[in-house]
DNA sequence: AAAATAATTGTGATTATTACACTTATTTTC
DNA sequence: GAAAATAAGTGTAATAATCACAATTATTTT
C-alpha cells in the first residue's frame, strides 16, 4: 500500500515513506436494539494483522475527498446514498508508524435495516461493536472514534440527523430511545412527545407497529420538506 | 513552491505536480467597530499575483497540522496563543489549477487590540475586509470563507467563542452588537442582558467605560472557570 | 440647569419546561 | 373469557423562560 518517492528537485530518496500521503477513515454508526454501534474492520495485512480499526482507504488522484469517502463506504457496505459527513483531518506526524500519513475522518449514519455486509465487502472481517465495547484500535483510530462521537452528540442536539439511524417508519418511543442512548440521558415520555410533535417535523402514518406483545404504537416518518423549511429560519433541537 | 516527484516503484514521472500535496488555509476573523472582518493577503508571485486570498502555507514533514496552522498564523500576525480551530479539508481535484492539492481549512478568532500586522508579516500585503466587501478570491478561497462563516454562526450559538473577538474587558452592549453582527439579527437590549447575565458566565468589574460622551457602561470579563464547569454539564447559547 | 444620550431596571402577557398522574388499547395469562 | 400485564397516549399544575415594551437612572454636552 505504501509508495516510495524520490524528490526530483533535491534528488533525496524518501524511503519506505509516502510524502504527504492522505487516507480516509470512516466511523460508521448504526443503531440496533437500543444500542449505538460502530462498524469496525479487521486488518488483513502487515504487522497489525488481526487488529481492529476503522474502515478506510486511499484517495485517488482524480476524485474529490467526498467522492473517495462515498466510494470506500460503498465498497465496504454495498450502500450508496448514505448520510456521510467530514469530521476533520488528523495529522499528528507520529500517528502512522511507517511515515507521514494524514487521514481525513468521516462519519456515516446508516439504517441497519438497509445494511448488508456481504453486499460489497473487501474487508477480511467486519463487525458491529457497541460503543461501550470498542477495543483498542490501530493507529489513532480510538481518537478519531471518540472525536466523531463527541461530534455526533453535539450535532444531534442542533440538527435532526438522528433519523438516518432509524428505519423509514418508527415510533416516537424508538426515537426517544435513540436520543437517550446517544446523549446518555433519561427522558420523560410525555414531555418528549410534546416537544418533538410541536416541531412538526414528523408525519403520522395510518399504520401501527406489528408483532409487539402490547398495544401497538403509531408509526411516523420524518418530513424532509418541513425540515428544510425550518433549517432556513433556524431551529433548535435540544431535549 | 511546487515539488516534482518520481514514483520509485512505477518509475513514472509526475511532472509539475505534487502527489497529494497538502496546504493549510486560514480564515482569520476580527471584530472592529461593529463589523466582522477577515484578514486577507495579496499574492506576491505567480499568475495570480496581486489577487487576494486566504493566508496559508505548506505543512512541514515533522509538524502536526495544528502546529503548522499555529506557526503560519504566528508568522503572519506575530501572535501566538490565538483561538484557532480546524474547519475541514477541501479536496476538489480541480481546486488548484497546477495539480492535486488538498487544503485544510482553519479559522481563527483574534482580538483586534492585540493584532499588529507589522509584527511578523511575510505577506506582500495584508488587509482586513468587511464580510460584505470580500472580493473574488483565488482558487476555492471564497468557498472556504463561506463555509467558515456558516460554521462560526452555528458555533457561536452553542459555545461562547465570541469572546475571543472582543477586548479583555467589554460592555454588555458591545457583546450584544457582536452577536447581532455575526448572526445578522436585531436583539432586544433588555432581554439580552437578562439572558447573558443569567448564564453567570460574566464577571462584573468595578470599572467603567472611559471616553464616551454619555453615561459609561460597566465593564465585564469572561469567566473561563465557570465556562468550563458549564461546558461539562452542557449548555445552550441560543439568543 | 436643561437637553441629549445611552445604561439599566421593571413589568405583564405569552409560551415552554418539568415532574408527575391518569386513561386507553392491546396482548398474555389463568 | 375475565383479569393481569404492558406500554401507548393524554392531562395538569407549578415553575421558568421568552418577548415586547415602558420607565428610570446616570453622565455628558449644550
Amino acid at each position: 500500500m505504501l509508495k516510495k518517492f524520490i524528490d526530483k528537485e533535491s534528488g533525496k530518496k524518501v524511503e519506505s515513506t509516502v510524502m504527504n500521503a492522505i487516507t480516509i477513515d470512516c466511523v460508521i454508526f448504526g443503531f440496533d436494539q437500543g444500542s449505538l454501534e460502530v462498524l469496525l474492520v479487521q486488518h488483513g495485512e502487515g504487522i497489525r494483522k488481526g487488529e481492529w480499526g476503522l474502515p478506510g482507504g486511499w484517495i485517488k488522484e482524480t476524485e474529490s475527498i467526498d467522492n473517495a469517502a462515498h466510494r470506500l463506504l460503498g465498497e465496504l457496505t454495498g450502500l450508496d446514498d448514505i448520510y456521510l459527513e467530514q469530521l476533520k483531518a488528523f495529522g499528528d506526524p507520529e500517528r502512522f508508524p511507517l511515515g507521514r500519513v494524514i487521514t481525513i475522518g468521516y462519519y456515516a449514519l446508516v439504517k441497519r435495516e438497509d445494511y448488508n455486509i456481504k453486499a460489497g465487502s473487501t474487508a477480511a472481517d467486519a463487525k458491529w461493536y457497541k460503543i461501550a465495547d470498542i477495543p483498542n484500535l490501530i493507529y489513532d483510530h480510538n481518537e478519531i472514534l471518540q472525536y466523531s462521537l463527541a461530534n455526533l452528540r453535539t450535532r444531534i442536539k442542533v440538527t435532526p440527523i438522528g433519523f438516518n439511524l432509524l428505519p423509514e417508519k418508527f415510533t416516537l418511543f424508538e426515537l426517544m430511545k435513540l436520543y437517550e442512548e446517544i446523549l446518555g440521558v433519561e427522558m420523560d415520555k410525555s414531555n418528549f412527545r410534546r416537544k418533538i410533535l410541536h416541531m412538526k417535523l414528523l408525519q403520522q402514518l395510518d399504520e401501527k407497529q406489528k408483532d409487539v406483545s402490547h398495544r401497538a404504537a403509531k408509526l411516523y416518518i420524518f418530513d424532509q420538506a418541513i425540515y428544510e423549511k425550518l433549517t432556513k429560519k433556524g431551529f433548535n433541537f435540544e431535549f
